[in-house]
DNA sequence: CATGAATGAGTCTTCATTCAT
DNA sequence: TATGAATGAAGACTCATTCAT
């Protein structure tokens, strides 16, 4: 049996969990907002009135959910971080696993979806954290670190497994990594050509196999 | 015999003439200045405040070489442009050439021996004119154009000659100069790692000739 | 014989009060916070948001009980006003009063013992009341008035009763006023050093009775 | 006989000494503009605004002659300590200076004179800058503690010369200072009431001398 | 009564550019 | 040609107060 209590408690609780929803939409409808300039214009050219002005709040609200400028444009960039990461994966090597090309185009495949989703933040991710800003660039460098980790990780692998030639891994992962980035700038930032994807992935997955030698 | 009208007139270009290149060290010693203050702390970070300190000019100074801050960057950019346009060479496909092959390890050499001469120049390119304004971006994306263009018609000269496997020519030509932009990137512009240059270019070359595999 | 209504009516007084007294606490519990922090850093550094923050109110709770910052502040420098004002009280020329001297060496203890007892109130009253806003200003001013007036009172009874020499009353009631708030300021507010009261309070009798020549 | 470039030289230092008196009578522009402004309406109500229209500037000029508004009353500030500082000097004990009493009596004096001058840096000395800040707070504090110093020396001088009477120089010279303190906010910074100011020199050095016994 | 999200006027400060000398 | 004082638009951020729930 609800006491009077557990009933008022009941209400606080439901208003508590609509106010907490809003207070959510009202961060994404200003993340929206700044991830769609800040792609637009760049990080610079973008004013927080300008801001505010797209989410259609005030100035000061603006405040109330994000601590300055700088810390949204690093929720984005932290958030995508996040969703690149994760897909991002490394080679499974196991017993039952997909052979290794298969997972190449795999990835290659999900990483071009993530990117052909999110086109403003990719945007950001290529062209407006650069050289913002210390940090940033170090979260920039950490991040194409650690998937030059992956790439050589995978390349030992490769070499003691025999599928892949001998070869500086370091070396070679960064031009690996290099392909890749390239290709994604071209298609999911300048984005002036219409691509065929499946094709760019498997020309991009050949060329990393095999170079442009017949 | 030389009247006196044109012993004047000798006298007015001699001066002229020096007035001339007295402008110029001082255009230079201001891009030298600015190169090297854009390079350290970002076009954003860098302010006339900063170019004129450290080229020891007055402020109404810098305007009457430069008509604006965005200027003398462009200027910078167009500069460096020119300069790594002339050494990346359109293949020599002609009788008497040297092979393809040595032709692509000289050029990556021509490039790394620029970047290595300037640094400076090569962060500036890579990492701050990006995202700056879509003038400079167009600027950027022209130039890059322009050097995948080049690639394109190599590989696609390559597979009439039968040197280069069947593929999109157009593609591959972004993977391959992917490829050669993160590898500058690391050494030249991260520059964390010290790297033994040609091996890195055989590595690159040896890359992008055979891919990874065995 | 309470009726039905009548103890409806006494059960709703019981309501109001309790109310009433919940709402009293509320109060001083801002009050409490609010003078603390208003003496720690001061008027201007002190936010709405460090009151309700110390109070553990809500933001729109403080304006149920105050009408803005500056009201709570009022409040709280009025009260100690009144606090004050009953503690310096007009000296007793009546036949069995205390003998004059005896009762300033009194009335400096009490101001001693209230300040003492509140010295966050006696920060703020000398501390940051001043020169806050022409209103504050004058209703320093106004205490200090009194205060001043009360003294110049005296002094001139003093004069009428033989035991004052000849002087201007109204500008030596600044003289003292002066020297009595230096020496709370010292003690109560700058408070580096420890002082011994009853001692201090002796000094600063005797230099108001004789001054320092010998 | 003058070379030309001597002449030029002479030239170039007359334009610079003329710039240079002009970049005074700007600043004095500025902190006059500032000093009426801060002494009426207080340091916080004053903006930046206020005394950019108030000297008729640009925003910009008056960061140009001010690192900022805080440096600007800090100037202020600063600037009136050394005019009182000088004023207030030491009593002079050797053989052919005045007496003592005639000493304190031009002390007296040269303040009233030098405040009266300056009204409104009275006020900023007395109300504004009492407050606002730890830094000037303790700029404040240091200033009277030199004062109260040169007090409590002279106290002990004349207390071994036999002039002074035995009691606490530390303490009395507190109750010198604060009434001279009070005495001078009510003339100058108060000042509703016209004061004969020689008069209330006496009454003042009166007051401190002898007290108000009689 | 209580809440706290929303408001927006107002703050200080920066900096690219102009222009009289 | 060289200077550097002057400009003012624009920037990020704060905070007392209101009001719908």
């Amino acid at each position: 049996m609800a006491s009077a209590t557990a009933r008022a408690h009941a209400k606080l609780d439901g208003r508590v969990a609509r106010a907490q929803r809003l207070r959510e939409e009202r961060r994404a409808q200003v993340l929206d907002a700044a991830r769609r300039l800040f792609a637009e214009k760049g990080y610079h050219a973008t004013s927080v009135h300008d801001i505010i002005a797209a989410a259609d709040i005030a100035r000061g609200t603006f405040y109330l959910y994000f601590e300055s400028k700088r810390a949204i444009f690093g929720e984005l960039l932290e958030g995508f971080f996040t969703t690149v990461s994760t897909t991002v994966r490394r080679i499974d090597t196991s017993a039952g696993a997909s052979p290794p090309i298969v997972q190449m185009h795999e990835g290659v495949a999900r990483i071009f979806e993530i990117l052909e989703a999110e086109r403003p933040m990719a945007r950001i991710l290529i062209r407006e954290a650069v050289g913002l800003d210390e940090d940033f660039d170090k979260k920039l460098a950490d991040f194409y670190g650690r998937v030059a980790g992956l790439i050589e990780r995978a390349l030992r692998t490769g070499i003691a497994m025999g599928l892949v030639r001998e070869c500086d891994p370091h070396l070679v992962s960064w031009c690996v990594l290099g392909s890749i980035k390239e290709v994604c700038d071209r298609v999911f930032v300048i984005g002036h050509e219409r691509v065929d994807l499946p094709r760019l992935g498997r020309e991009l997955v050949d060329f990393n196999m095999r170079g442009i030698f017949r």
